[in-house]
DNA sequence: CCAGCACCCTAG
DNA sequence: TTAGCTAGGGTGCTGG
């Protein structure tokens, strides 16, 4: 290998994309903290950072706040060969709920820290700060986020480096060197140094150019093996395609060495978490003998190919690895399946490949054309290998494109800068993660102790929600919407409602918050304001700051500086939305199951009291859920919700629609009090339900014109198209106020369907089915997870898809036509057009007229048009002429 | 025909 | 180093 090496000084900025740690070598007790990371500039580095070595935190249960000597023997701590030192006193520190002196015990190697825990627990220590990462321990104990600035010595760095490193030295000593130092030896990046806790700095966010692979395999259907492969690299933008054929392992190893190569930051391809992934690490194990020749094909981890990181059980941190059912890790790198970001943001109601491309451009023909048969991969492979090979190759590029359209990385990168965490845990972390991250950094600076996350299995009982309204069945005009704005968390900030502020006794407290039902107990914010609190209410001027920048970015004109901004405030959004669901569940380490109660409890009590105090004013309130209340601005007032052309019926509308943004705007600012800010969110000129929570749609007029639909068909993805198309086309007749035009739509579209004059295509039903994958008879297994697949259409179509030989993973949705309704259970069959084409199922008329009759007579019936007649009217329509025959 | 149940999906 | 929450609507199957 050539490489330039020196004994330079060098600083510059970078993103941190993930870390892990290492022992240094010699029993030393000292841990290297490794971060790979993208610099702003755009290429790779490997961090290696020391200074700061792994430890966790302890306190006598029987050891008040008065006293520094506990019952408990710290010398047998010392002498544990597993603990560095004698343990430091910290002072006293808040535990639930009580002060009382903490120690720090330093530990050897992260390693043996679990096992350590449960050792001083068990001789009656309370064990905090024990389950922490040491790279998460690094970025809270130096306050830093994922974009830093550091410098350091350099290690190692190749032609990808900076050219300001330009002096030569060989290999070997550079890996040397670097083991001495904790590394693993010549990690596969561009850049390697070594540095100082204290070397490190936050830095504000900028948009990192991060390197892409995006990869597919082409697979025999019969014997599971490997055809053919593509990958495309993409380098901020610029993009390089490399085809792959020959024998499996070539295959493989060409794989491998593109990803050793070129070094990405992320991985993605559509389905890689069920496919790709799972596929390339079988075919691996099948083809090789030992680890060592497995490396050389799935060797994709941003280690070097050391025997030590090869490793001699499943443990090397070189391979891809995934713990049972869950996301796969790699190490240095994130994994990102684009199956799995299209289905979170764009919830398609297919999730095809095919299918996404054409919502995403559905005025290109070239990016879904058909044109190989996938269920007959081998013959189409051995036919038309050139075909073959562009459909591999068209399916590494489609992946892209979709997270390029939906900002995902961005996204990822926004959520780790104000979550304060590297982009993997934003990107693969849970919720739970994202906030420890805050919390906990906030935790240690103020003398609050950090307990483990609650081990406890089993659900507790839940705790009561939020306060959903009546609706009743009907069209009103003239309806102001109002919300709270970021209702949860401003309750959580104004009561102070924090584990650390939580009064656990009796004890009788001077002035503190007390909650309207249970009588929960908050100290005072003078007494102490709560870390949670603290932390939302920086949020929310975080947040503020962010959309101040956004628009002044887009004054000046400044479309990247616009984007970075609208993206950190969204994130923030998301985060502050987070915390509520997180100290509501049974396990995280601040929760007390008090906390939750009272935030829902507040929340229904102020919301239950406007509601109150607006009907006593005379008010129609028509519906309300959690944080919004929809309330009607006239009482008696005949102006059309419909927009009239011109004339004085326009300006009638115009001054009606004046008039309830007026109204809006006043009760906004009259309901609104500390800690509860009421907004004004929307004008709309109709509202409708059927008298069912929670299903509603609405005319806006303003902020914007738009139709309003929550909870309806419309909105679900396992809806078929004709009903969705129907019942939006009769909600835009009904709040127009066409009664008559909706209800003559659901029978004239019911005849159709009646008469089998719609396509099948606008007819297909659409589930997500579970599976699991039965190692010893090497197929997808259903009686696992459902009481009774069989009985479940989806599953029975989900096992079709399956003997036809196309893909199947767990939770994916499966699309299907109702064939026959007559029996029990109904005959259903998969569609399969959109993968192998083919004449589509014949569907059952009477089931679909009957699913229409019931979801349009739903809507009709709120208009006193009930389902029957709606149903005798498909069976004979030329003997009912007239709507109002009935 | 109906109640009870399992399961999916959405609102917030 | 396992893990956000509750409220609510709706479909289809089973068994009486």
């Amino acid at each position: 290998m050539i490489g330039r090496v020196f004994t330079l000084e060098w600083k510059e900025e970078a993103c941190i994309i993930s870390g892990d740690n290492r022992a240094l070598p010699g029993n030393v007790g000292k841990t290297a903290i490794e971060l790979w990371c993208r610099s702003k500039s755009g290429h790779s580095v490997l961090l290696l950072v020391h200074g700061l070595n792994p430890y966790i935190e302890i306190s006598d249960p029987k050891t008040n706040s008065n006293s520094t000597s506990p019952s408990l023997s710290l010398e047998s701590i010392s002498e544990d060969w597993r603990v560095v030192g004698t343990p430091l006193l910290l002072g006293n520190k808040l535990y639930e709920g009580e002060e009382r002196p903490h120690w720090r015990v330093f530990v050897k190697d992260t390693t043996i820290v679990r096992k350590l825990r449960s050792e001083l627990s068990t001789r009656g220590w309370d064990v905090t700060s024990s389950d922490i990462l040491l790279v998460h321990r690094l970025l809270m104990d130096c306050d830093l986020g994922p974009h830093i600035s550091f410098s350091g010595e350099v290690l190692w760095a190749n032609e990808r480096a900076p050219k300001e490193i330009t002096r030569l030295e060989d290999a070997d000593s550079a890996s040397e060197r670097i083991k001495q130092l904790g590394g693993a030896g010549l990690y596969p990046v561009d850049l390697i140094m070594s540095c100082d806790v204290s070397d490190l700095r936050r830095i504000e966010p900028f948009p990192t150019p991060f390197v892409t692979f995006s990869y597919d395999l082409e697979t025999s259907v019969k014997h599971n093996t490997i055809l053919c492969a593509a990958a495309v690299i993409d380098r901020s933008g610029q993009r390089t395609i490399h085809e792959f054929k020959g024998s499996e392992k070539e295959i493989m190893e060409g794989l491998t060495r593109l990803v050793r190569e070129e070094d990405p930051d992320f991985i993605t391809g559509y389905n890689i978490d069920n496919f790709d992934l799972p596929r390339t690490q079988e075919r691996s194990e099948e083809n090789s003998n030992s680890f060592s020749e497995q490396s050389s094909m799935f060797g994709w981890g941003r280690v070097p190919l050391t025997n030590k990181e090869i490793g001699v059980k499943k443990t090397g941190r070189i391979f891809p690895q995934r713990q049972q059912n869950r996301v796969w890790r790699i190490s240095g790198r994130i994994p990102l399946d684009a199956w799995w970001q299209a289905r979170q943001t764009l919830s398609p109601q297919r999730e095809s490949l095919r299918y996404v491309s054409n919502l995403l451009w559905p005025e290109q023909d070239d990016k879904q054309k058909l044109d190989v048969d996938a269920s007959q991969m081998d013959m189409e492979w051995k036919n038309r290998p050139e075909e073959v090979m562009e459909y591999c190759v068209r399916d590494t590029i489609l992946p892209l494109d979709i997270l390029e359209r939906l900002k995902s990385i961005p996204r990822k990168e926004a959520l780790a800068s104000v979550s304060s965490t590297t982009v993997e845990t934003a990107s693969a972390g849970t919720t739970s993660q994202w906030i420890d991250s805050l919390v906990v950094r906030l935790a240690d600076r103020n003398g609050v102790a950090i307990p483990t996350t609650n081990r406890t299995t089993g659900r507790r009982e839940q705790i009561a929600g939020g306060y959903v309204h009546e609706v009743e069945p009907g069209v009103k005009n003239w309806v102001a919407v109002l919300d709270f704005k970021s209702m949860y968390p401003s309750i959580m900030i104004s009561n102070n409602i924090c584990s650390t502020t939580l009064i656990r006794d009796s004890s009788i407290e001077s002035s503190h918050f007390v909650s309207p039902i249970t009588n929960t107990r908050y100290l005072s914010k003078d007494k102490r304001i709560g870390l949670v609190p603290l932390l939302l209410q920086d949020l929310m001027n975080s947040r503020d700051k962010y959309k101040k920048a956004y628009s002044q970015a887009l004054e000046d004109g400044d479309e990247d500086e616009a984007f970075l901004n609208d993206q950190l405030q969204y994130a923030v959004k998301i985060l502050m939305n987070s915390f509520y669901g997180v100290f509501a569940s049974s396990f995280y380490r601040f929760t007390h199951e008090k906390l939750g109660a009272s935030i829902t409890e507040w929340a229904r009590y102020n919301i239950t009291e406007i509601i109150t105090n607006l009907e006593s004013d005379g008010y129609d309130v028509v519906y309300s859920d959690t944080d919004s209340i929809f309330v009607c601005t006239m009482s008696e007032d005949n102006t059309p919700a419909k927009k009239p052309d011109s004339g004085s019926e326009l300006l009638a509308w115009e001054s009606a629609k004046e008039e309830t943004i007026k109204l809006g705007e006043q009760l906004a600012s009259q309901f609104t009090k500390e800690g509860a800010e009421l907004e004004f969110e929307t004008a709309l000129s109709a509202f409708f339900s059927h008298g069912a929570k929670k299903r509603y749609v609405g005319r806006v007029i303003w902020p914007r014109e738009e139709l309003l639909i929550r909870g309806y068909e419309v909105r679900r993805t396992d809806s078929f198209s004709i009903l969705s198309k129907t019942m939006t086309e009769m909600f835009e007749l009904i709040l127009e106020g066409d009664e008559e035009g909706a209800i003559n739509l659901a029978k004239s579209v019911i005849t159709e369907v009646q008469q089998g004059k719609i396509p099948a295509s606008d007819l297909i039903v659409s589930r997500s089915c579970k599976g699991s994958w039965d190692k010893k008879y090497g197929k997808w297994v259903f009686d696992k997870i459902y009481a009774n697949p069989d009985s479940l259409p989806y599953v029975r179509a989900a096992k079709e898809r399956i003997s036809r030989g196309l893909q199947f993973t767990p939770g994916m949705k499966v699309g299907y036509i109702i064939t026959d309704s007559k029996t029990s259970p109904m005959e259903v069959k998969a569609w399969l057009v959109d993968e192998i084409g083919g004449d589509p199922p014949k569907p059952d008329p009477q089931y679909y007229v009957n699913r229409l009759a019931k979801s349009l007579g739903r809507i009709t019936s709120a208009l006193n048009f009930d389902e029957s007649k709606l149903k005798d009217y498909a069976k004979n329509p030329s003997t009912q002429k007239s709507l109002f025959d009935f």
